[in-house]
DNA sequence: GGCAATAAGTGATAATTATCACAAAGCCTC
DNA sequence: GAGGCTTTGTGATAATTATCACTTATTGCC
């Protein structure tokens, strides 16, 4: 039993008209015209704030989130607290997850959380099926998520079946560099020993030694990728 | 580097016309008769020797097969010839690769071998998508196979992040037994090492502590399970 | 500044898994 | 029934990861 992710209540904040020709810079060609005008009236537009919990295992998933900008990790939760990353989704993604849950009516068996401040539009469960039959990039759409997040998984696999702990540290540190698009982010061991389904005092050490290596740079939240 | 899986070359047998009436049978309920009658028409009929491989990494896949009966294990390989199990297929199951796959031709991630004699359809790529418009069944049915495969890959992730060796082994073990339908298989340590991702050493030594607790009983190419 | 809370560092030690190097056993073929 | 191949057993040892029990920063706040 170890302590469970960190959960900040920040309600979700913003709910806001959303504007057709703003969809249409975002999604231009990826959406036909009839699709977008439908997204604009029934999804709903959201601003999350970082480390809101947008789902949680258990939880009954009512709509599918299709991220505009920021990101969400999304993790895979032990039944006794333990967590691995699975992975991020980022601009114009979609969760498979919601995608299998919804159109089953399942509940969900991953965690997801704003690792920033990110934009997003919620299209219920019912549009979401019915779409898939009215509009064909719709349905490429939702074909191109479960297909994405197939790979996302294999790559997880790969990280967590084939690779010693400190090469995946190494890679999280350079996906999380990328994500935030900077060499320094704000991350505290902790956080980082949940993603990779391991204990702090081991995260520290194997960091110390990136350290001396001459790969990072520690300080208090943060880390920099040389 | 570690010995890669064994590869029977056997071909494959038995190209059959697909009859109408048996695959009423099969897919009764499942599937609406005008694709049937396609799929009889259209698809393969096939069945594989068991330890055939179909599939293998880097192959160009363009057909999408329905396993009638029998079953396939999916794997992935490591660059340095690891493996590790991700799932198996079974009656009625389709494989989520196959369908990323084709939709996108892409080539294999995966390895796919026949784990006993195996009966299935093969269904060309063209078709795959073009019935996913026209047959609301069709549709439907890759649907749930992304969700099933979904599911099992993280399903191989609970086991890999969280379990300990120990537990792996034995519920592969019990999963095998359930698979062949009796409680003695056929097996050798090196197989069982590639689908946990580990060394034959290491299998041998916790199959005999299973052994001493009572839980299995082995001899040569083979495992009872207690 | 002093205090509390959170984060990080670290020694000691154990558990788990990996590797190497053979030996022994089972099975097939001639 | 004697080799030869495959499979399994096992000791020795190393590498990796996990745990426990602290100590030592660092930060925010009163």
């Amino acid at each position: 039993m170890r302590t469970a992710l960190l959960i900040k209540n920040t309600p979700i904040a913003n709910f806001m008209e959303i504007d057709i020709e703003f969809l249409h810079s975002r999604f231009n060609g990826l959406f036909e015209l009839n699709l977008l005008k439908e997204l604009a009236q029934i999804g709903t537009y959201m601003e999350i704030e970082e480390g809101h919990v947008l789902m949680r295992p258990g939880a009954y998933i009512r709509s599918v989130p299709i991220i505009l900008s920021g990101s969400i990790k999304i993790l895979r939760s032990d039944t006794d607290g333990r967590e691995a990353l699975l992975y991020y989704l980022g601009g114009m993604d979609s969760c498979a997850m919601s995608l299998t849950c919804c159109l089953n009516r399942r509940k969900s068996e991953i965690t997801a959380v704003a690792e920033e401040k990110t934009k997003l539009i919620s299209v219920p469960v019912e549009k979401v099926e019915e779409w898939v039959s009215k509009y064909s990039s719709w349905k490429q759409f939702v074909f191109a998520t479960y297909q994405k997040r197939f790979d996302d998984l294999l790559g997880a696999i790969d990280q967590i079946a084939f690779r010693k702990l400190d090469e995946r540290l190494l890679s999280l540190l350079q996906r999380k560099s990328k994500q935030c698009g900077c060499s320094v982010f704000t991350v505290t061991h902790e956080e980082i020993a949940g993603e990779l389904a391991t204990s702090r005092e081991v995260i520290s050490r194997l960091l110390k030694q990136l350290e001396k290596l001459g790969r990072v740079k520690l300080s208090r939240n943060k880390i920099e990728l040389m």
